[in-house]
DNA sequence: AATATATCCTAGTGAGCAGGTCGGATTAAG
DNA sequence: CTTAATCCGACCTGCTCACTAGGATATATT
């Protein structure tokens, strides 16, 4: 499993797809309708969304007190899947040698740094997928652009609805 | 980080990179020689090539008993990344609700659905980076193609050579 | 002013897994 | 028959994920 998104991401995402949903309402949007909408703990959405709050530039802007809640901070249409998930996953990384940013660093070994080559062009096919989407793509995308999702592979198909139990 | 290669990918690919350098030799290379010439622990290394040895179809191929060791199944030219980080670490899924496969999963709720299309497409670049990468591209990968690897980000440089102390 | 409804903050915790180690059994070459 | 290698399974240890708990603070409504 390269691709670990953990609970943080999937959940985070949601977060911010319902605020995008709920951008042009009149009124912000609590973290106890969200829950509801999307089945998830209060408790945990509100450590979630210290992190979109409390990031730089901020993806969220929260309301205190009766009728509060959360908006976001600029439109859907200017908001990437890129910054969000690194907001909640930190920063797009598969190992420790090779986060983000130039990659020219001298090593010892004969072939880890080779491998290193590999690691590169999968961070930087990551990255560009996410930043080249924004949350009005995913808000916009109906159901049959969800059909259109390319499917070169053969079916495995032990696909659960419930999250987090199994792994 | 959403990218999470572990330890087994990434020993793994050097130890399959160290196999194709030598894949001409007359003789099978020891896990012994591998686990010296990349400073690994040849007890994890076993476990790691035995995945290798029993995937279907085999991706290395064992020579017991003195001066015995292992060779690579078939041509480095033949062998994609994408097998081979597929035995190592599993099916590549950025969650369990978007195994690779199709996804016409019906989900009860509102969003969450809509931010499968978006885990489909980031897995789906993923595989297709390292379906198109086979381990003769890695190991004629000389030092001038690892400079040209695209940067399109700022640094951030803590990296480190040592792996697996911090995270 | 009182109440209800929110956000905000910190700590703790239980299970599960990554990342190994260890000891030994089997196989074959010299 | 010794040496060098692959094989095999059990065990262990620390870390992180995915929450839960309990409260403090802020504000709109009555």
């Amino acid at each position: 499993m390269i691709l670990r998104v953990s609970t943080k991401g999937e959940y985070g995402v949601r977060l911010m797809v319902d605020l995008a949903r709920h951008y042009y309402s009149s009124r912000p949007r609590s973290l106890t309708d969200i829950a509801q909408a999307e089945q998830l703990s209060l408790a945990y959405l509100e450590q979630l969304v210290k992190l979109l709050r409390e990031s730089e530039p901020p993806l969220v802007i929260s309301t205190r007190g009766a009728h509060g809640g959360y908006r976001l901070s600029r439109p859907p249409e200017e908001i990437t899947m890129g910054e969000i998930v690194r907001v909640l996953e930190g920063p797009i990384a598969p190992m420790i040698c090779a986060t983000e940013g130039e990659m020219t660093q001298i090593c010892s070994l004969l072939d880890s740094c080779k491998t290193k080559f590999l690691w590169a062009r999968v961070r930087d096919a990551v990255a560009q997928t996410l930043d080249s989407m924004t949350l009005a793509d995913l808000v916009g995308a109906s159901e049959q652009e969800t059909q259109n999702a390319p499917t070169h592979f053969i079916s495995i198909s032990d696909i659960r609805v419930a999250p987090s139990s199994a792994l």
